[in-house]
DNA sequence: GTCTATACACCGATAGAC
DNA sequence: GTCTATCGGTGTATAGAC
């Protein structure tokens, strides 16, 4: 099944750039404009590049998705060493631009099983960092530990977040003010300002 | 510019035969799929059949999105007027079935300026659709009205809703459990158990 | 490493026969 | 109301020149 075409290096300028062809054409125009052609174009090559440094389309679209998915869970884990984790964690799930590329994956997942496969990964994995941390962080309160389940309350981060930043993107505002406000009291319930005896050690 | 072609009946049981069409490729195979040959072939028809019935593709789709969006509220009224309205707008956007195609539709109008429109019109809609009940569940509670508004408890719901749904659709259920043991407590905190006398199917 | 040229399939849309 | 035939454009992918 291996083609016998001869493929460009890893670390090639224009195949990062073919990568960030992809996202920018996501973001824009979403997965259905994907095509050699439309993310040559972004990258300022021809569309016959992307079979120097790629096997097929799909496998341009994977090394794509590969990257961001990397990207993501640094920026969680990144978020869960800052002063107010699920705060920071609220902010990297509702930023507008992120959710506009992270919804146009998860819906591609649906029909891709690359996709699907990568997705469920991620998804686990980005709820599962940190669990200790929220375990901790919920423990104190008077919430019970088994109703708010840490993973519960990170899938309800991860997802009111990401529809908030995805609306934000698409021009709607009705009701984000309210809910940006009401998530922010819930997590001020568990991360008040500043707490120096709870600290996060910072890593290294 | 307006075509000359001439266009079929409203009521044809062709033309629904293809708006089912499209809801079929947008479930099965996602917008990136969407095509004349690929609805009809579902609706067992052929692709000119389309030009017949619609001037454009973008004609066709946009009916179809019309037709699911009346169907959505409705079926949100509709909810509001169940014993426990919460719950039931609950079940509502978390159905599976549903969510992978409200989903699609959604990150849609990230590209498409009709679609767009449209959402912003059925999610504000959507949402402010039994705000005065909400309300009305709320203000009994010890929790604090200002910062649990309505309108934000909706968009919980919804986006959380979606989610899960969108999920399992996927083949993803960690968390999940949680999650919706989680979504059902907050639920019962503002509608319990209906008093003694009105029938509701065992739980328990 | 990047280009031209080329293959064949599918796309939206139209014209016109029946 | 449904069909055959057709157009120009774009899609993936490959071969081979430079």
């Amino acid at each position: 099944m291996a083609s016998q075409r001869r493929l460009g290096q890893e670390n090639s300028a224009s195949r990062t750039a073919l990568m960030d062809g992809v996202e920018s054409v996501l973001r824009d125009d979403g997965y259905a404009a994907l095509s050699a052609r439309t993310v040559a174009e972004r990258a300022g090559l021809k569309h016959q590049l992307v079979y120097y440094y790629f096997q097929t389309m799909d496998d341009l679209l994977m090394a794509t998705y590969r990257r961001h998915t990397d990207r993501v869970l640094e920026r969680i884990e990144l978020a869960f060493r800052a002063p107010r984790p699920l705060h920071a964690v609220w902010d990297v799930w509702s930023n507008p631009v992120d959710s506009r590329l992270n919804m146009e994956f998860l819906v591609m997942a649906n029909h891709n099983e690359a996709i699907r496969a990568a997705t469920i990964a991620i998804g686990e994995e980005s709820r599962r960092v940190g669990l200790e941390r929220i375990a901790q962080l919920l423990a104190p309160t008077k919430l019970d530990g088994a109703v708010f389940n840490p993973m519960a309350v990170m899938m309800a981060i991860s997802s009111l977040g990401g529809i908030v930043g995805l609306e934000s993107a698409l021009g709607i505002s009705g009701g984000h003010a309210e809910t940006r406000a009401m998530v922010e009291w819930c997590l001020d319930q568990l991360e008040p300002e500043v707490a120096p005896g709870v600290a996060v050690a910072g890593k290294g």
